[in-house]
DNA sequence: TCAATAGTGTCTATTAGACAGTATACC
DNA sequence: GGTATACTGTCTAATAGACACTATTGA
């Protein structure tokens, strides 16, 4: 529908605009993606009896060069002019992941003006969520040192203050990411102001490169509240799971304990039984399920 | 705690590693904020008996020049190396508005390889809500004409396909906009994966610049999301209000009817009673309310 | 046998939806 | 008085939390 013979006040066709048009002539800021690789695991348990406990793990990569040389990162890469946001977002997960069909969803675009020591960069992150049976980080590609870590998220402080127009909340929240090696940590201030707007600002970083404390606390807080929603939570899964396990993992994820009785009640029609049970469990045996992919949350 | 004395694997410290870094050798996909401001009006109503009924409205900018010269476009703006993404955001906002006080939220940020004709434009798109009664549009700014046009969003149709893994769910949504002048239309399909992410895809635009017809219909999403669990409504309220009014605005952005009795019940605990009654009504005054600044949602 | 998990039944409290019914100014 | 809105009471259905209780395996 744009009509080509239009011409704007200096005479010009759309065709002889854009001719003449150069993006160049202001400084850009840089543009990368972040990924958050998301994925629950099993903890050894020595018990025979006992099911192993599920923790949840971030894939991060220890920087090879400057700046924060030796801390470790969010997997990321500059965005190129000819790929799109999502394009690169994938490019990022394909050089870390083996799988292809992997669930991505954009999160939050990062854009402080010092958040990067080497020059303007502004940080689009994106969330994956990955089948720990089904994956296999790619070790060792173009010389990282791609690492899982376990997460987790502590509220230290809550506190509400009077201000001119309602109340302002903060939280103080630790990340804690642990390896056999290393244990990494990160303290964020959340400020939530009267009219509902937040702020997320780091205390306290170890260990962690830039801001990507934030960026972490950033996608647990979304996590949580989309597993109460969504089908977010069958991406972490296998094909065929106990319910046990699928409480698990929510219960992981939303960091407190969940009723049987209500969980089941809950997810009932999200998953569908299969004539499989589990086997060699030191009790009693478990049904097996899988997702049932006609679900749809009703509106 | 980042050590200036690591030397990387050229053997430069960081400050040497710094000093030589040039962030130009790649080209840069250019950043722009793009403005969703909303509010929400009262129509003219000629029986005087009858409340006015509440329209949704959005602020859109004419072109003034090549691309799309003309149509109607966000307000909007290229981000600036030494402003961060939320000062070029609150710059775009306040070169629009006249008040300081706004609120405002980082939507998503778009980034399709051919978005804009000029060059290659990444766009983060930011939603501010505000008060109408507090709020005059700078007129004729910078020789633009920005002007409200009532929001309607219409769902024309659903589908839902078998896919390899699960089902395919298609929306196609018709967003109206509309003037005393002009009526803009856009049509948006939106497809849920198996998995759960989300695509949309510009199927029509009449009138409405650049892929901002799909910004608006995601910002409605969010806008209909966040209302019932949060206090972004009170952002689109005065002073005092009565129930009515504040139900009004409910419906207006939820798209549908509220029982009186259900919605007094739910947001009983955020607002405040005065003593305060509205006069010269044609019927039975209402009392006034103002929002109960301590509310917060229970987690 | 028993440790540990699997799975169900049911009571209770809370909340959303529906709708009838009463109240009240202003023309 | 009549119109249009203001506001409340209550029945019902659906849902979440709590918890007790039964079931079942492998060592």
């Amino acid at each position: 529908m744009r009509n080509e013979v239009i011409r704007n006040k200096q005479g010009l066709t759309e065709k002889e605009f854009l001719k003449g048009y150069d993006a160049d002539i202001y400084k850009k800021p840089s543009l990368t993606v972040d990924m958050l690789i998301f994925t629950v695991m099993d903890e050894e348990e020595e018990n025979y009896r006992k099911l192993p406990e599920k923790t949840l793990k971030i894939l991060l990569v220890k920087r090879g060069d400057h700046p924060y040389l030796g801390k470790w990162a969010l997997p990321g890469g500059f965005v190129a002019v000819e790929e799109s946001l999502d394009e690169a977002a994938f490019r990022v997960l394909r050089a870390e992941t083996n799988i292809d069909d992997i669930y991505m969803e954009q999160l939050y675009t990062w854009g402080d003006v010092d958040r990067d020591p080497r020059t303007r960069v502004i940080s689009s992150s994106y969330m994956a969520l990955v089948d720990n049976s089904s994956l296999k980080v790619k070790a060792g590609n173009d010389e990282e040192d791609a690492r899982w870590f376990e997460v987790q998220y502590n509220l230290l402080e809550e506190k509400k203050a009077a201000a001119e127009r309602g109340y302002i909340y903060e939280q103080l929240v630790e990340i804690k990411l642990r390896n056999e090696s290393d244990e990494l940590s990160a303290r964020i201030k959340i400020t939530e102001n009267p009219d509902g707007s937040v702020c997320r600002e780091i205390i306290e970083s170890e260990g962690i490169a830039f801001d990507h404390g934030k960026f972490i606390q950033y996608a647990i807080d979304r996590l949580r509240n989309k597993i109460e929603y969504t089908n977010l939570a069958f991406n972490l899964m296998p094909e065929l799971f106990t319910l046990t396990e699928l409480q698990q993992v929510y219960e992981v994820i939303l960091g407190r304990e969940l009723l049987a009785a209500a969980f089941r009640r809950k997810i009932a029609s999200m998953v569908i039984e299969t004539n499989q049970f589990t086997k060699d469990a030191g009790h009693r045996p478990s049904k097996l399920f899988k997702y049932n992919s006609a679900w749809r949350r009703d509106i």
